[in-house]
RNA sequence: GCCCGGGUGGCGGAAUUGGUAGACGCAGCAGACUCAAAAUCUGCCGUUCGCAAGGAUGUGCUGGUUCGAUUCCAGUCCCGGGCACCA
């Protein structure tokens, strides 16, 4: 009986599908765990072999967790609205549902021929309706709530109608505009459509007009992650700003609680550094100047800083050239040079810019800003270094304390005043905090970290300042000009926005044949004249809901999927809770992790569920990288010469389909059948062989090195595809894949196979009793697999397998009282020839349900140890000694030692070390 | 430029608390079995000197701390990722 993992794999598939060996329980006595794989989009081209690497050890883990007596909750759904589906039908016509519903048929069948214990049952799909209508609902939350910043969390948009009604605006300041202040009477006089304005510049899903990355090519708006270096990040495309209506979502408000957030999960340092950046927190001040200009129209102008401990160390102030004050400061002898510069900044491109960060361009307003504390004079210029969306849009520049502000006053000849000494050198600017201060009056002598306190203090009892929070993230912009996506339950009645009822929903996206944008750029919605027409009256919204939108809590459905009352059982995701463990790409880190840390966040300041962060633990899996193979022609000709050889050659370097090489041999016959153009070709050898030559690249189609899970299943097994995908190296890290390493992997399963079963003999298991050797392999293999599948260390892990096995072999051991516990602790790591072994050992139940095999200490004590013996640190011997045996003991044994001796040439030791257990040094 | 990771044999990687560097596997070399091949098994396998015994050297580089450093500290170079006029 030989190792048939073909026909082993497809029977325990089929029958743990029938019997619902993976149907997981809401109502369990057990402790609960919950693992969650990020769940993909479903692309045309399917799996490759790098995609299921974060899947398999979630996999391994599930089951891991399920042997040590959890019940586990390990889903697996699609996240099936998005671009490439909609691309894809523009350039083929086939509508994205029908593409949709394609490759997610082949995703599945992929992920199933791998083995993975999901619970196919809960299953989501964001573009189900059925789904998205919870989706939906959600939204409807997030529109009908606003941020109560006292209370420091969500509220109901009702609530906040009370408090205008008794007090207006006064103690709640308005996000989206915060310079609008009302009393209650104001509150009261306003008609409906001003409220209703007033409200949505609240709520925390709302709609504005606002400057939006709009890409032509694309036919859409992209959000900021979207846009790298001012083109799109799918396709390269150019990226714009464009006026247009959107729906954004205020996780600004929540800017300070996704950082406190931080502080409860276990995610790497990386990835909290990375949100943490992209929130950009920074703490200052404000400080409002008084102006001086021509015209006098302008009082005040506000800066934002955060050193407003460099107060005299101001020489010019830069305002951004879009901000509303520049036409209102500038004199007539500068009208020219602003216009000017203004028309030069307008005819640049975001892109550029953003691509030329180091030219020093700007203008002199003629207007002088006044320094409160001395009276100063400050030049006011204008720079597109200054951008209009940060801050307030405009800046005290500081020369000697900041490295733009120092280059800009280079540039333009402005006069610097030093405020801290020898500090600074005259030849660039010094950032410190801990300089002394000069030339800074009542601040003189004092430490600069000292003195930002001082003159915040100062600031506000002067009456023109405060301390300032500013963060550098955005609203998220929540619209896209797209057909493949979420509708928005929103009716335009007079130009305000309302609600659907919630009995309204699911609004369905109705079919199209046609994916063409709308007449004001909207989304292919606009276009149906009998949909876009609400019926009681309106227009409905034309945009779609962004990728983000379903995957912002589909961890969520999967504790209650088949649910019509509610988007989950509150029962449901209070005994799910938080996902235990999450495992994805870094891709992620701020676009789908911060917004679904939103969205959980909302619902649970509004009540719908009992926990905040919606992930406990996060594990980013590296990529597999592809191992690409080369061939090398000679140029202008047909032949191509082996790797070894091209010294001798002017050649291309051309990529060869990895299918067609072996190791780095490349299958001559194959490669001529491959294309037509290769039919003739001719071959330059090297040891009658053609090597090819290797390069580790991203496994991309275009470099023919993509390799298909489903090939190496079939050759090797699912078995031995999961676990070589774990052998490869730690899950965190990027690796290259080669084929030609899984045969090592492929070995160990049947030399595992082979402690159980003989060829011709079957089965050979034997009831004789252990002897402690078998036991203290068998223990220490249990310490380590379970040490090791805790902390994630599944490549480590997979060698400790392979070492048990070798060991087992030298002992010929064939007992079942180490076989069968070894077996268990096989069965994450390879289900299918665990559950056959297990059978065959006669077994009732299935391996999946076994329980963990217990570690033992006792079967590990030693009496002696092989110490290794060092002189003067280096490594000279081993001398096997009591583990009993104390330093005087021991420091006699060493001595008299033949090696030692030698080593000691007649002197005694200075001294010798003894780490008990460890190892002994002996220090001549 | 700034912020995170990371540099260990021909290759993927191991060394969990400062204590035998290179586990495990691939590739390679030699051999056994076989008519032959596949499969399987055995041995060798960082570099270097040496017939060997045994030395020397070795974890990017330069120093430091220590009886002892891949591990800790300082500096430096290289690679990967993220951010980038954020006041």
């Amino acid at each position: 009986m030989e190792y048939n993992f073909r026909e082993i794999e497809k029977r325990w598939q089929q029958q743990w599908r029938d019997s619902g060996a993976y149907r997981v329980s809401n109502e369990s006595d057990k402790p609960k765990f919950y693992v969650l794989d990020m769940f993909p989009y479903p692309s045309g081209a399917g799996l490759h072999v790098g995609h299921p690497l974060g899947y398999i050890a979630s996999d391994i883990y599930a089951r891991f967790k399920r042997l040590k007596g959890y019940n586990v909750l390990h889903p697996m759904g699609f996240d099936s609205f998005g671009l490439p589906a909609e691309q894809y039908a523009l350039e083929t016509g086939q509508h994205p549902a029908v593409t949709t519903e394609k490759n997610i048929a082949r995703y599945k069948e992929q992920l199933d021929n791998i083995g993975f214990c999901y619970d196919w049952s809960r299953e989501v799909r964001t573009s189900d309706p059925k789904y998205y209508k919870w989706t939906q609902w959600i939204f409807l939350q997030l529109f009908d709530s606003w941020y109560n910043r006292k209370s420091q969390k969500a509220e109901r948009i009702n609530v906040l109608e009370g408090i205008f009604e008794k007090e207006g605006n006064v103690t709640n300041e308005c996000p989206g505009d915060r310079k609008l202040q009302f009393i209650a009477e104001e509150w009261s006089g306003f008609d409906n459509q001003r409220q209703q304005e007033i409200l949505m510049d609240y709520r925390l899903a709302f709609s504005a007009f606002g400057e939006v990355n709009w890409c032509e090519a694309l036919g859409t708006v992209l959000a900021n992650d979207e846009v790298v270096n001012g083109v799109s990040e799918r396709g390269g495309h150019p990226v714009v700003k464009k006026k247009m209506r959107q729906w954004y979502l205020r996780i600004t408000e929540y800017a300070d609680r996704l950082l406190q957030g931080l502080e409860q999960v276990d995610f790497s340092d990386s990835m909290k550094e990375m949100q943490r950046n992209w929130i950009g927190k920074s703490q200052g001040a404000e400080v409002r100047f008084k102006v001086k200009s021509e015209k006098g129209e302008v009082e005040q102008m506000v800066v934002y800083t955060t050193r407003p401990d460099t107060m005299f160390g101001v020489d010019f102030m830069v305002v951004a050239p879009e901000h509303e004050m520049v036409s209102d400061i500038t004199s007539f002898q500068q009208k020219d040079e602003i216009s000017k510069y203004l028309e030069y900044v307008k005819s640049r491109s975001e892109r550029e810019r953003l691509a030329e960060v180091k030219s020093i361009t700007g203008a002199f307003t003629g207007a002088y800003a006044i320094n409160p504390f001395d009276g100063r004079e400050i030049p006011i210029w204008i720079s597109e270094y200054v951008l209009a969306g940060y801050g307030t849009g405009a800046i005290m520049a500081v020369p000697c304390g900041d490295q733009r502000d120092f280059a800009f006053a280079k540039h333009f000849n402005i006069p610097i005043t030093n405020i801290i000494g020898e500090a600074f050198n005259g030849e660039e600017a010094n950032p410190t905090k801990d300089a002394i201060l000069q030339n800074s009056d009542f601040l003189d002598g004092m430490v600069m970290r000292d003195a930002i306190n001082v003159v915040i203090d100062k600031l506000e009892e002067m009456g023109i300042g405060k301390r300032q929070v500013n963060y550098r993230m955005r609203d998220a912009g929540f619209s896209r000009q797209r057909y493949w996506g979420e509708p928005f339950p929103i009716v335009y009645k007079g130009g305000v926005a309302f609600a659907l009822d919630e009995g309204h929903l699911p609004v369905e996206l109705p079919y199209v044949d046609t994916y063409s944008a709308g007449p004001e750029g909207e989304g292919p919605l606009a276009n149906l004249a009998d949909w876009i027409i609400a019926p009681g009256g309106g227009t409905r919204e034309a945009n779609t809901m962004p990728g983000y939108a379903g995957s912002s809590w589909y961890f969520l459905r999967y504790m209650d999927p088949q649910n019509e009352q509610a988007f989950a059982d509150r029962k449901a995701t209070d005994y799910w809770n938080q996902v235990d463990l999450y495992i994805g790409g870094t891709e992620h880190a701020v676009g789908h992790l911060l917004y679904s840390r939103l969205w959980t966040k909302v619902l649970f300041d509004l009540g719908y569920i009992g926990h905040e962060e919606p992930y406990k633990k996060l594990v980013n899996q590296g990529m597999i990288q592809g191992s690409s193979r080369f061939v090398y022609r000679i140029k202008s000709s047909n032949q191509f010469v082996s790797a070894g050889l091209i010294d001798q050659y002017e050649t291309d370097k051309v990529h060869v389909h990895v299918g067609l090489v072996d190791g780095l041999e490349l299958d001559i016959e194959s490669f001529k059948n491959s294309r037509p153009e290769y039919e003739k070709a001719e071959f330059i050898l090297e040891d009658g062989k053609y090597v090819c030559g290797a390069e580790v690249e991203k496994m991309s189609k275009s470099k023919y090195n993509v390799v298909n899970p489903d090939e190496i299943v079939e050759r090797y097994g699912a078995d031995t595809f999961r676990m070589y995908e774990m052998f490869l190296g730690p899950v965190e890290q990027s690796k290259p894949w080669d084929t030609k390493g899984i045969e090592g992997v492929h070995r160990f399963l049947r030399k595992f196979w082979r402690l159980f079963v003989d060829e011709t003999k079957g089965l050979i298991v034997t009831n004789d009793a252990a002897t402690p050797a078998e036991l203290k392999v068998l223990h220490r293999t249990i310490k380590k697999i379970e040490e090791d599948t805790e902390r994630f260390s599944f490549n480590t892990a997979v060698s400790a397998f392979m070492v048990c096995v070798n060991e087992l072999n030298d002992l010929k051991s064939r007992k079942k009282e180490v076989l069968q516990p070894l077996l268990i602790l096989l069965t994450s790591y390879a289900p299918h020839v665990s559950e056959e072994l297990w059978k065959l050992l006669g077994n009732e139940g299935s391996v999946l349900d076994a329980a963990f095999p217990k570690f033992e200490e006792k079967y590990l004590v030693e009496s002696s140890k092989e110490y290794p013996v060092s002189i003067n640190g280096k490594h000279r011997t081993n001398i096997n000694i009591s583990l009993d045996a104390a330093q005087p003991e021991v420091e006699q044994i060493v001595v008299a030692n033949e090696i030692v001796q030698k080593w000691l040439e007649g002197k005694a030791p200075k001294k010798i070390i003894f780490v008990k257990g460890r190892m002994i040094n002996v220090v001549i």
